[in-house]
RNA sequence: GCGGCCGUAGUCCAGCCUGGUUAAGACAUCUGCCUGCCACGCAGACGACCCGGGUUCAAAUCCCGGCGGCCGCACCA
């Protein structure tokens, strides 16, 4: 039996939605290439992500390189981290993650070993393959990022970027000064990221190259506040969280009750839920999954993923919302030696009471000529520490190009100052909405795919679909062949995304076009001639309306804005 | 990556077990006629054995390998 994954498949591929890639070679598994309908639907689901979070939010977009070099992602532990350490049974082939296998066995606690020592736990424990008792091969790693050299040579390696997220930790200070140095502010980007999968299956719900649109939101770690949180506070969510106890509940409630850890992750999850709406997900197909402990990535404090229901995959993963904190900053931070870091002003200075040693520079200068440079410099640098101990000792002892000095009472003079100050350094927290476009894509689909008296009629949201007007003559005539083609050019320049079909009978046209969801179909027909009226059909409800040639454009406008409906125009 | 099943026009599929003339059908597409609102009818056309190797006089068919798909295992930041 051919459930809705089989049948929306067979219609995307016929109708050109998508293909598997590299057909006329064998097909390569993971790669999937978008028809033009699949083309202009993915376009249309962007520039609705680009209304939310671009426009609506702010976060502007930028545009980064899919390649990185090695020390992107050394930073941001995707070298580490993103690898299994793999083993496989000599005899009957079957791999394992090592390290859960050797857990399993031996059930102890394995954390950060390498490769190495997991190799020789197996062997010093004698541990078979569990399934036939076959002896194990070595340990060997398997990282799911594509790899690549950046120029001619070997030497410098590069990464296809497994996410697009870490171009703009990289671009912090850029983007920190860009939004002239306050917090919070939003960035984001739309592109593809890259996964070399192990066994890509299920469409387009595993691509080895996908589309992200990801946001990072940098904040102040102390205020995870959203100022539009309470227009969404009472909107209700489906929440399941780490305790799998799953329950509806508003926005303002699980962030009282600590369900969900603050405002600013609550807000980005009701604007999720509000967008998968928008694009005609029902609310009773969407949750929100709180992640196990065990199971975030190395970089979060907290996630919930935005998951779809299907009818072949169950539950799906569309959308993560992360926490990620202070991570991505903090380990770029340390390996390009970089500060990443924002101004946090205090709103009164803090005034601080201090000792600082002055030096004498009458009784320097004699005394120690071209070093006296030098010797002020190191004053200059002692801390709180070294002066409490000239107080107590009354001197102190500096090193100057290896010759030890002792400077007592002479030289140094105890100054009481009053430091202001105004703020401090801080790296913001990063909470990142993500989503998988291609994912949204075919859930879009499946929801939207529905069966009429044997026909398909993809009711996708109106102004989604790939082709938003069809303008047909009632028969293949010339005379109305003529108008109808009239109407279907004024309409392309008004804009609108527009087929005209003169071919078979009109019942079959409309099948057609119902098919690939196209939402309104006009008709020209001989009264058409006369009275200077066509008719609108509605593809959801087959209603029929006549209205006059003049106002098409914009009743069309208006009805996929669905400012008016078929009953109403 | 492993195991099971599978791979034939754009799509769905027959034929394969038991090798043999021109690979059948339906739908879709195209052309002509017809057709006055929901896949109408008639006539015609286009179009396929996943790739490579082997066995054989002869391979869509049997055997081996590869690639791809589905399901299960494993994996999925």
């Amino acid at each position: 039996m051919a459930d809705k994954h089989d049948k929306v498949m067979e219609l995307a591929l016929r109708r050109g939605f998508f293909w598997p890639s590299f057909e006329i070679y064998g097909g390569v598994s993971g790669f999937y290439d978008y028809g033009p309908l699949g083309a202009t639907l993915k376009k249309k689901i962007e520039d609705k992500w680009r209304e939310f979070y671009c426009v609506k939010e702010g976060y502007l977009e930028i545009f980064s390189p899919t390649i990185g070099p090695e020390e992107v992602f050394i930073a941001s532990g995707h070298v580490e981290s993103f690898v299994d350490p793999m083993v496989e049974c000599k005899k009957c082939r079957t791999p394992f993650r090592a390290d859960h296998l050797i857990t399993s066995v031996l059930d102890i606690k394995l954390d950060g070993l390498s490769f190495k020592e997991l190799e020789d736990l197996i062997r010093e424990k004698r541990i078979k393959c569990p399934d036939c008792g076959g002896e194990l091969s070595g340990v060997w790693s398997y990282n799911l990022m594509f790899k690549t050299h950046i120029g001619p040579g070997e030497r410098k390696v590069g990464y296809l970027r497994p996410e697009t997220a870490q171009n703009m930790f990289v671009l912090f200070n850029r983007l920190y000064s860009f939004y002239r140095k306050k917090l919070p502010f939003g960035v984001a980007q739309l592109g593809k990221a890259y996964r070399n999968e192990i066994s890509p299956r299920q469409g387009l719900l595993r691509l080895r190259e996908f589309s992200q649109a990801e946001v990072e939101i940098f904040v102040d770690p102390e205020d995870k506040t959203h100022k539009g949180f309470s227009s969404v506070a009472n909107k209700k969510l489906r929440l399941l969280p780490r305790d799998g106890k799953e329950i509806i509940i508003t926005a303002g409630d699980a962030v009282k009750k600590n369900i969900i850890a603050h405002e600013l992750l609550a807000y980005q999850i009701i604007l999720t839920q509000e967008f998968l709406l928008e694009i005609g997900i029902p609310s009773q197909k969407i949750r929100f999954r709180q992640h196990a402990q065990n199971e975030m990535a190395h970089y979060a404090a907290d996630c919930w993923d935005a998951e779809v229901s299907t009818e072949r995959f169950g539950w799906v993963e569309v959308v993560g919302i992360a926490d990620r904190t202070c991570y991505d900053l903090e380990s770029h931070e340390k390996e390009s030696k970089t500060e990443l870091k924002a101004f946090k002003q205090y709103s009164k200075p803090k005034k601080k009471k201090k000792e600082i040693l002055i030096p004498n520079m009458r009784e320097l200068g004699p005394r120690f000529k071209q070093m006296v440079g030098e010797i002020v410099n190191k004053i200059n640098s002692i801390g709180d520490e070294g002066v409490r101990d000239f107080l107590e000792s009354g001197f102190i002892e500096i090193e100057i190009m290896g010759q030890k000095i002792k400077l007592d009472e002479r030289y140094l003079e105890v100054k009481y100052v009053e430091e202001t100050i105004t703020g401090e350094k801080i790296t913001p927290h990063v909470i990142e909405p993500s989503y998988g476009i291609d994912r949204i894509l075919y859930c879009m689909l499946e929801t939207a795919y529905t069966e009429r008296d044997n026909k398909v009629v993809l009711m996708l949201k109106k102004p989604l679909a790939p082709i938003e007007v069809a303008v047909f003559p009632l028969i293949n005539k010339p005379q109305l062949n003529e108008v109808a083609k009239r109407i279907y050019d004024s309409l392309k320049n008004e804009g609108f995304y527009v087929t005209y079909d003169e071919n078979d009978s009109i019942g079959r046209r409309y099948a057609r076009v119902d098919e690939i969801g196209v939402p309104y179909a006009i008709t020209v027909d001989f009264e058409s001639l006369k009275d200077d009226m066509v008719t609108i059909r509605d593809r959801d409800t087959t209603k029929q309306f006549r209205v006059h040639i003049k106002d098409v454009s914009k009743i069309i406008k208006n009805l996929l804005k669905g400012e008016i409906t078929i009953e109403n125009i």
